[in-house]
DNA sequence: ACCTGAACACCGTTCAAGT
DNA sequence: ACCTGAACACCGTTCAAGT
């Protein structure tokens, strides 16, 4: 048929996102597939293919959104607490973030590049981004410690938070109520912290 | 062409799981298929269904395996040592078993159930099981606190060993890098519980 | 330049038909 | 009783052909 021109380049790739990120909300990345988005925006299969490259391209994209809209919750909560207390917001912020949506979070764990493939550059960037707002944070509780460890701190906190979102929002795995998640994270900022400065006095 | 006889009931099962493994082991979920599996072994891919209801019914059976597999090598860990070593032999034969074959570990956060289903009675009983031996190492450290305390200790303590081993095996999250989780583990463990001590006893 | 739709090589699952 | 293999309804991706 040719040309349709009703879309621009822009809407086009922005219709594609809008309908993958709504499939993937609702049935994970299982109900992703590109028939089907080419279906609910009108198109034939082949011209996502004008667009991404292929369906880990198109994740990618959606995973970095993801990324950012996480950085910006983070930025928002308020660096004029004392550090636990921000620790802790951070901590919650996180959590608030992933099970808001926990299917679409979900993404970044559920979906592999093929063998040799590794992410992009900016990826990685975007997820040291993220750490460093976390050892911002855990740097003023260590004021002793060198950067390394400062940094196996904050890495260590974060993936603990991971941890207990990943187990509340995980669907089999259910040893954390996803209700009780919050107390869980305060739980273990505040004696992992707690922790921290006791090992560094003692 | 009608019964085969070459393998009993048993074997056929037997087969089936070990290729699946197999498959899962090399690239994950994704690499499973009914139809692969069927060629691998010789049989067509019906036979896969007299056997297994169907692809999630196989899969939930080696996720069975897995958790039965770590819950063997944390029975392994002696009970002689101070809590506190328990606690950090368990994160560490946690942090082993998954990251010896991590794809195969991965598959019970990368598989979910269609929309309604929920996991068998046994599955959860499973899961348990494990959270019961992390109770036990952590009990001792918190006589003064109710079953409920101890509970959430637990569940958080095991989230957040989760989270390191999940973002040190991950191929896209490698805030953490996988040789080093080892004293990732040993840190989290030290300084939570650490911190839990000086938070009952202040 | 942009989009289509047929084509190719795959899927999971079912079930009538064969031995 | 057990197993097959064709059938159905799907996939991701490519690319010659159309406008």
């Amino acid at each position: 048929m040719g040309r349709r021109s009703s879309h621009t380049a822009g809407e086009l790739r922005e219709l594609i996102l809008e309908a993958s990120t709504a499939l993937i909300s609702e049935g994970g990345l299982a109900s992703l597939s590109a028939r089907e988005v080419a279906r609910r925006i009108g198109y034939s299969p082949g011209t996502l293919y004008n667009v991404f490259e292929n369906l880990d391209d198109l994740v990618l994209t959606i995973e970095g959104r993801l990324i950012d809209g996480l950085a910006e919750e983070l930025d928002k909560v308020p660096m004029t607490t004392s550090p636990t207390e921000q620790a802790r917001a951070l901590g919650r912020a996180y959590l608030k973030y992933t099970s808001e949506k926990p299917k679409l979070w979900n993404l970044l764990f559920e979906h592999h590049l093929p063998a040799g493939r590794s992410p992009p550059a900016w990826y990685q960037q975007k997820i040291d981004g993220l750490m460093q707002r976390v050892e911002a944070v855990v740097a003023p509780l260590m004021p002793e410690s060198d950067p390394a460890d400062v940094a196996r701190s904050a890495q260590v906190l974060w993936a603990g938070v991971h941890g207990i979102t990943s187990l509340a929002t995980a669907d089999k795995l259910s040893v954390v109520k996803c209700d009780g998640a919050g107390p869980l994270v305060d739980l273990l900022v505040e004696a992992y912290l707690a922790g921290l400065k006791s090992a560094k006095q003692g």
